[in-house]
DNA sequence: CCGCATCCCATGTGATACTG
DNA sequence: CAGTATCACATGGGATGCGG
């Protein structure tokens, strides 16, 4: 459990040694969207070992990046101030990754809460400022994302309701947030099927959450 | 050799298969100073094992994130144009690593390339912009890095010779560009060791390399 | 000597089973 | 549900070998 070392004295081996270990950024990724109960994370990460979740889960309340706190009953575990300051990293990390993201194999899952940091990254603030407030609701196999955007902020908050434009996206939607397919081509190839609204409410947020090169 | 998978597919996921294992961003940061040779490489990460060396280099070049090249009749490796994108990563979590480095244990070394990429995390542009343009040089026990502001920019290159201000840093460096330390504190703990130049100028380098929390 | 490859052992990881 | 225990195995660490 001694945090691993380096050797080194600097800000990245010091951060490699604080998040640096496998699985650890990915659960931060998924805190980030936020609190998040034991299984819940077990849940959002489906091959994580149950053992290395647990280790892992000690070594980052050890390095202060969460905490486990009580929340009505039940035991959730949360991101600390300090934990919270790695969103940029998170999203800066997951921005790179994006370019190279290839094909989806069939083993691979979308899980809600990777999704969300993925719309977090490619969200464009200039670009969403332009725009009427609208509201998006993606469905993601068994679940869904309402997606409001409103001036130059996002939220992204899991469930379904009402929306100017409801969709289902298949793992292909990744190719539409990195622009390499076009709305009318993912509505066309069945990558994105719209269940109400305007079709054409696509195009604005492909416009509005796109990652560019 | 084939790079672990997390099942997920995502961007985040994807950019810590491809730079998640040990070793691998620290490899990167000193790249990202400039093109190494193995050997250089290897002394500046002195507990790489050398095997785990050979294989990271494999598997970053096999990721499209660095290549192998000639210059001048021997290899060097050097960053990919996707491999240098990963700068504004390696900053931000350098950042972040930066507020949790504590007390410097003895074992632990500052290489060149590691202070490098530190002063380029501290350096704040809107600071530099306005101050005269100033060379620093800093002895850091074998080496000298030579730290040229000018504008808005900043050019660290390794070596010695005139500067308008020349110190020796100690470890206790950090704590200084943290705001940690005053500048007259830094010199009066003897962190900080004049060898030529007026010493208020080292007032002006706390202020054109800190790292605001 | 530099640039690795090989060997061996300690440790971390992964899958599964199990317990409060 | 929220973890702990166990064990096989893959990977990392350190020393050493070796060809160009």
């Amino acid at each position: 459990m001694a945090a691993r070392d380096y050797g080194q004295f600097g800000g990245l081996s010091r951060a490699l040694e604080l998040v640096g270990e496998r699985w650890a950024l990915l659960i931060v990724r998924d805190l980030l969207v936020g609190p998040r109960r034991y299984g819940e994370l077990a849940a959002g990460l489906p091959r994580i070992p149950t053992n290395i979740l647990a280790t892992r889960l000690k070594e980052l309340q050890a390095a202060g990046v969460l905490r486990r706190a009580p929340h009505s009953r039940v035991i959730v575990y949360e991101l600390t101030p300090y934990g919270r300051e790695l969103e940029p990293v998170v999203l800066a990390l997951g921005a790179w990754g994006f370019h190279a993201l290839g094909d989806p194999r069939d083993e691979q899952v979308i899980t809600p809460d990777s999704m969300t940091m993925d719309l977090r990254t490619a969200f464009r603030p200039e670009i969403a400022a332009g725009l009427p407030p609208t509201g998006y609701g993606m469905r993601l196999g068994e679940a869904g994302l309402l997606i409001r955007v409103e001036g130059d902020a996002v939220a992204v908050t899991r469930g379904d309701g009402p929306a100017d434009l409801s969709f289902t996206a298949g793992p292909g939607i990744h190719r539409l947030l990195a622009g390499e397919l076009a709305p009318e081509r993912a509505l066309a190839s069945g990558v994105v099927e719209v269940l109400s609204g305007p079709r054409d409410l696509l195009g604005r947020f492909a416009h509005t959450f796109h990652l560019a090169a």
